[in-house]
DNA sequence: TCAAAAAATGGTAGCGGTGTCATTTGCGCA
DNA sequence: TGCGCAAATGACACCGCTACCATTTTTTGA
């Protein structure tokens, strides 16, 4: 009970075995599998591990059963909303287990991830979880080749490496053009920041969206490879304004381009929804407060972390897997700034 | 110059060695010193690393050495964009060193960040990194014992435990409050959620600006325990209009709260900022792109982030600490929302 | 009741490096 | 040419834990 709190005094698994008088195998036993010891030696040996605040020496239990208990995570950005939320679903998932995350950061780039692969190679991690399904053939041939479960997230895509869990990009964009189409729009632009392949994803659910109801039109797209940010919102919307004044809908690449699309309109006096309706992509908190209320995709990016983190567990400790696959799906969130269109000039086209 | 890319059959520094015609330890030498090794040698080594592909076991290398490589880092949340930016500089910084970054998220509870922190002392960290000034003793025990530099990082205070590197919160609460004091504002209103310590000493800030101006008004301050979002900050407004319909400027605890103060605003038609100013804290990219752009306090959060790596790495490679304190400042970016205030009844008190 | 199977426990060796100290080599200078 | 010192290199033990296999104890079933 009186905890001399910072323990200097080194203490050892074998001193832990010493007061509870076992041999030191069985206490290490004791904290990768309690159940096999019995009833007895498990109190014995939890009570003297307390008593001495005996901390395990990963590095030492790393190097003696070739596995490190780290699950690395592979994703290409820190300052993007949308991973805060994946990652709060990893570390509150993965704080209960004994495995710790290790973070890195590919910032977009292939060769960064390719590199920052190797590395956790031969850090023999117990899991590992990367974003997206574009890696390269180099990548999978590492990934291939750690010898752990691995799980792919945000998106579900061909060919997983291992289990995948996320939804498809195409669909949920095609489902948001849908709405807009369903709701009497004509002119539908596409706003595009970041075009990495998931971005293109959601601008070919985009397409595929319009040229089924034959109103595809490439003046209306405008996007760009800078990274996403709100004020570039205003500047991609400017720029859709001026090429095609009467558009009368934008569906964004994102939520931070749609907020910055919606301060573009109040700047120039565009009316939302009347003029102009605005739809988003992730359904960020800001979505709902904003006036008016911006509709958006609904993305289940929590669950998704979560979810990545249990399969990952699961397999490691030898279950089979449940499923492969795991679709989370997405929900149109419909909000004031994409009513049904009322204007009936609108159906001259 | 073959490289068959995933090395399967492991190789040990005893391999490079042999390769080289070196003994393991000269061998181990080079990866740590290399300018401790004849030129000839430190070819051969490096050579021979690269012909195998050698990656070096650091669980062997952490528990021969007595250290790991590894720098822990404790920030309260995930979600908040503030820690995004500070988390983007300790990346981007550490990762030219040979130093891995470990991140743990406390929650914004003390009893986490104790907990954390005796995990941490557990793998003997090269360095850490905390969050803020306000860890209890029992945590500051902790980490006094664990022998290795700490830096705080986000605020400058007194004691520090050893490092610290931020700005003086109160101080540039009270600044933006003096700025709207000097623009004429009178009934300046202060939102608050996450009362924290630290959002306490922006609100010391605040209420310090006031009261030497004599215009503290307990009915002006709106705060709660909530963790701060954009939805809130409509909510807290709600309650500050009802309660001083004629107040005139509100200063907001943070940025997310003020973007959600100015949508509540719109609804309500209040005019920003004709009838109320707008203040926010960290200037947050969307603050430039709202409309009206919102006045708010810059605070260097990459920077943070990369000096505190910095200054870690030069703790641990021995050399000298140039200073234990770093106060990087604060910028008060005047936007629309805060005028000089035009109308004169406003005089009348 | 006793043998066989299962569960619980322990002994030994070694994971892949590095600290420590001893030894060898190289080099400048008298 | 030889001496002394610093630089370069090597030998050995051991970091703290777990894999592997052997041994002991308990349980089970005929």
């Amino acid at each position: 009970m009186e905890r001399k709190l910072p323990q200097s005094g080194k203490v050892r698994l074998t001193e832990v075995a010493k007061l509870a008088g076992v041999s030191p195998i069985t206490a290490s036993r004791f904290f990768r599998n309690p159940n096999a010891l019995s009833i007895s030696k498990r109190e014995r040996v939890e009570s003297a591990a307390r008593e001495l605040g005996y901390v395990p020496n990963l590095a030492a239990r790393a190097l003696a059963s070739h596995r490190s208990e780290v699950i690395g995570v592979l994703i290409p950005s820190l300052t993007n909303n949308v991973f805060a939320d994946v990652l709060r679903g990893i570390y509150d998932t993965s704080e209960g287990s004994r495995y710790s995350i290790q973070l890195a950061n590919t910032r977009y780039s292939n060769l960064q991830e390719e590199r920052l692969l190797r590395i956790f190679h031969g850090q023999k991690p117990a899991g590992l979880i990367v974003t997206g399904i574009d890696q390269t053939p180099e990548a999978r041939a590492v990934m291939r080749n750690m010898n752990c479960p691995i799980v792919q997230i945000m998106e579900i895509g061909p060919e997983p490496i291992d289990m995948i869990v996320g939804l498809s990009h195409s669909d949920a964009a095609f489902a948001a053009v849908r709405h807009l189409l369903e709701r009497g729009y004509k002119r539908i632009g596409f706003l595009g920041a970041r075009m990495d392949p998931r971005g293109q994803r959601r601008f070919d659910g985009y397409r595929e969206a319009l040229k089924a109801a034959d109103s595809f039109d490439q003046r209306l797209v405008v996007t760009t490879l800078s990274p996403s940010t709100v004020p570039l919102g205003g500047i991609l919307l400017s720029d859709l304004v001026s090429r095609v004044p009467n558009v009368d809908a934008v569906f964004c690449i994102n939520d931070d381009i749609a907020l910055g699309a919606l301060f573009e309109c109040q700047r120039r006096q565009i009316a939302v929804p009347e003029q102009l309706a605005i739809v988003g992509f992730n359904d960020l908190e800001f979505m709902a407060s904003a006036v008016p209320a911006l509709t958006s995709v609904r993305t289940n990016r929590y669950e998704m972390g979560r979810k990545a983190i249990e399969m990952l567990t699961a397999a490691m400790d030898g279950k089979p897997p449940q499923e492969r696959v795991s679709d989370l799906g997405f929900e149109i969130i419909v909000r004031a700034s994409s009513p049904p269109r009322r204007d009936p000039s609108a159906t001259h086209v």
